[in-house]
DNA sequence: GTCTATAACTTGATAGAC
DNA sequence: GTCTATCAAGTTATAGAC
């Protein structure tokens, strides 16, 4: 275990509190108090209250986007794909909790280049899972429905995942893993 | 059609620019704008910028209590009280979009009284959704899954709905209505 | 790299004329 | 009920000493 930098533990710090508080509610005194600097310090690490905003949303999207690009470049069939998908999910939230948050809930705050580099890069993932499941009903595996409405009930169901309590305990979030995923695929009728 | 009050017209324009940029990130100022009034007569309709954000979530958490109460002293058997929840939540998106969308995402910047009283709102709420799940489980008619698993799932997953386009396509709006509910109770697969 | 001091600005809200 | 004028407090960020 490498030993944090001042300036990754001021990421780390300022993902906590933006989704405490939200980015515009966060201020760059309340951050400089729980690294235990004064504000003006800050400013010797990063150039703005904006750059931990950018850096914390872009790389949780290119942790994603990755991610996807992986299972793309692959030769995985639907479902398969579809499982990887929703352990990427899950493992972003056991790994950096704060960040996948910000990234899901504060992005509309990024400044205009950054929030149009977001989107696009969103698009893109949106549309490489739009691909995924519509090969999946073409191939019969998955339900003859909208698959946008598919894409956008199972990405929308995942994101409550960030409030699982006990993301430590790797037994405990694999069951749930599990459940999650059978939910999904199989529905919560018996 | 009765015709709008200012204050109901001051209302309608925060929860829609609420929902835009966020509650903190936005300003009287751009509210008057948007009404088109000086930013102090704002505060001869309300009494605070805060007064907004209260009665935008409360009364849509009262929305939602309701709803669920009735269908408590109702008979209805835990399938059809899941339509039933499912629907209310389509509807309060076709009839109030922005007030569901602050109501989901800005309830935390409420202040210290009305956040506890929402909490408690909340809580009751998905303490009923956990009640109708766990009938369902024991009368054999949902899978036997951690059943606060399926109720976060569940709700997560009818969140995306504030995003859907064509809110005033009732026909379309059926038709996803539908297909979220084929989805939920029987998933994804063919 | 951290500090003190402070600049430059935006915020929510009020006072008082009309 | 709306306006103009203004305040008090909070914001991000910088300058310059150490």
């Amino acid at each position: 275990m490498k030993r944090k930098t001042r300036k990754e533990i001021l990421y780390e710090e300022a993902a906590q509190l933006f989704m405490e508080k939200g980015y515009p509610a966060s201020s760059v005194r309340e951050l400089a108090d729980r690294v235990g600097i004064e504000p003006s310090s800050i400013y010797s690490h990063v150039k703005s209250k904006e750059e931990l905003l950018v850096k914390i949303c872009m790389d949780t999207a290119y942790y994603f986007s990755e991610g996807m690009n992986e299972i793309e470049t692959s030769d995985k069939n639907p479902i398969e794909s579809i499982h990887i998908l929703i352990d990427l999910h899950i493992n972003a939230v056991r790994v950096l909790p704060a960040s996948v948050t910000v990234f899901t809930d504060e992005w509309k705050h990024l400044p205009a280049n950054a929030k149009a580099e977001f989107i696009d890069i969103r698009n893109k993932y949106q549309g490489q899972w739009l691909h995924i499941l519509q090969e999946g009903i073409k191939q019969g595996q998955l339900k003859e429905v909208n698959p946008m409405v598919m894409r956008d009930t199972i990405l929308s169901s995942l994101r409550w995942v960030h409030y699982i309590s006990d993301k430590k305990d790797l037994k405990k979030l694999k069951r749930t893993s599990a459940e999650i995923k059978s939910l999904l695929l199989e529905g919560i009728q018996a």
